[in-house]
DNA sequence: TCTGGGGTCCTAGGACCC
DNA sequence: TCTGGGGTCCTAGGACCC
């Protein structure tokens, strides 16, 4: 009882770093929106034709559906499922309440992305030990939301997620001190984080399969395997050594935005106008961040999947839309891309913030030297016209998952669509039980796109 | 079944300056 | 004329994470 706090070789002697991840979110969030749903196949993600999956319910993972695959191979893999498209306004929506109930148990966390987030135990005033903590964050995170949480405490963040990983589903797991090696060394070295397709693939080849086989090895070898930053950290993460803190409020570094087209892009004006776009939203996401940037990135993806990157650094920073759509129009110009075009994006590092002011003169003088650089005479590409996309297509207005609202039914879900036809499911997140199901055609002006209504725990203040 | 969108960090080479 | 080394910035690419 009375062991104090402290570290020995990178790990704290106590298990007061506490990592927490939601389980299967999206989907879980969608099941819990949707009584329908409820364990039922549910796989949400991009429901194009290049469309990945984001995250699947645990009922579509026992036929093999898992993140990050093809969503093409996920329908054959289980055809069954609901197949949705992600609703990020309602996930940001929840996670500010898991944040909001990590940040009453110490004011140290650090989120990792919507479902994740480590919490630093000992900046708080720790009532009860961690254990307890944990069991009561988890208990208060399913009655805010009626979500499941599952929860690792270690003395490091390394092993504080390789415990909440285990812990998966709906569970928590403590590593207690001295335990340490006895949980990492029979692990296979994907497990670290850091270590990907590439890094296994390399340490395959040297013979290397565990995490104890990597902390055997020895850090020189690591090093010419690796490289230096990869190579030592890799080996002190394998013997258990991690000190790394919890960091609250990282600052963003870049502002990015990219679309991948369902049929490649091969006509140069349809290309400029897509950078267009890019650029418009990019600048937008930038401004209202409040940040502005220097350095101007345009990434373009090949029909055959080869990536490439062009960036400008300009003399001061911007977030005039005007001047990162400039920038990136004669990046994209400069790039070849006979044979088609997959993937274009558009986005802006080297962030520093600056007052409206600044920004206001700033985006004047860049404006002033562009106009005192150009030659007589010569058309500067912010000045060509831009043509519309030949294909105008916003044609499935409704897409599956989406939350609609009908003029006599009420509140309801897309379920599906196609043919002039929709195919709405009228239910909300409640204890009901599934709802009923209605087809409309497309334009019927009953039916209009509606907010997400909130879950169980917070009724809605319509009422309804 | 071809492979999203939002990020982070590292490496390496060349320019440029001292 | 030849020969340096170090530091910083910029650009491009790649690996990785959720």
């Amino acid at each position: 009882m009375s062991v104090p706090c402290g570290t020995i070789g990178g790990v704290r002697s106590t298990p007061t770093i506490l990592h927490l991840d939601m389980d299967a979110f999206f989907a879980a969030v969608e099941q819990a929106s949707k009584p329908s749903l409820r364990g039922k196949p549910v796989v949400v993600g991009g429901l194009g034709p290049r469309g990945v999956v984001a995250t699947a319910s645990y009922e579509a993972r026992v036929h093999g559906v898992h993140s990050a695959m093809a969503m093409a191979h996920a329908r054959r893999l289980c055809p069954n499922a609901a197949y949705l498209v992600p609703r990020f306004g309602i996930y940001r929506q929840i996670s500010d309440i898991v944040m909001a109930l990590l940040a009453e148990v110490s004011p140290l966390i650090e989120p990792l992305s919507l479902d994740e987030a480590f919490v630093d135990l000992e900046a708080g005033d720790l009532a009860g030990d961690p254990r307890a903590v944990a069991e009561r964050l988890r208990a208060d995170i399913r009655a805010a939301t009626g979500l499941t949480a599952s929860v690792g405490l270690a003395g490091s963040k390394l092993l504080a997620k390789i415990a909440s990983e285990q812990a998966k589903p709906d569970g928590l797991v403590v590593v207690e001190p001295g335990t340490e090696r006895a949980l990492l060394d029979p692990l296979p070295v994907r497990t670290l984080w850091g270590v990907g397709p590439a890094t296994a693939e390399h340490l395959r080849r040297a013979g290397i399969l565990t995490v104890a086989e990597i902390a055997q090895a020895g850090e020189p070898e690591l090093v010419r395997l690796l490289g230096k930053a990869h190579g030592s950290s890799l080996h002190a993460m394998a013997a258990g050594l991690d000190n790394r803190p919890v960091v609250a409020d990282r600052d963003v570094k870049s502002i990015s935005v990219e679309d991948t087209f369902d049929t490649d892009l091969t006509d140069r004006a349809r290309v400029r106008f897509e950078i267009d776009r890019l650029a418009d939203r990019c600048a937008q996401r930038l401004r209202g961040a409040g940040r502005s940037g220097r350095t101007v990135v345009v990434k373009i993806r090949r029909y055959d999947f080869s990536t490439l990157t062009r960036s400008e650094t300009l003399r001061a920073p911007t977030d005039d839309p005007a001047v990162v759509k400039e920038t990136a129009r004669r990046l994209a110009e400069a790039v070849d891309t006979t044979g088609g075009v997959r993937l274009l994006g558009v986005g802006v590092s080297g962030l520093a913030d600056f007052t409206q002011e600044d920004l206001f003169a700033q985006a004047a003088q860049t404006l002033r030297e562009s106009e005192a650089g150009a030659e007589p005479g010569q058309v500067t590409p912010a000045e060509l016209p831009v043509a519309p996309p030949p294909e105008p297509e916003r044609a499935n207005r409704w897409l599956p998952g989406q939350d609609v609202e009908h003029a006599e039914h009420g509140a309801g879900w897309v379920q599906g669509s196609g043919v002039g036809r929709v195919t709405i499911r009228f239910e909300v997140p409640s204890d009901s039980g599934p709802g009923r199901v209605r087809t409309f055609a497309v334009d019927d002006p009953a039916l209009s796109r509606a907010e997400p209504p909130a879950l169980t725990g917070h009724p809605s203040p319509a009422g309804g």
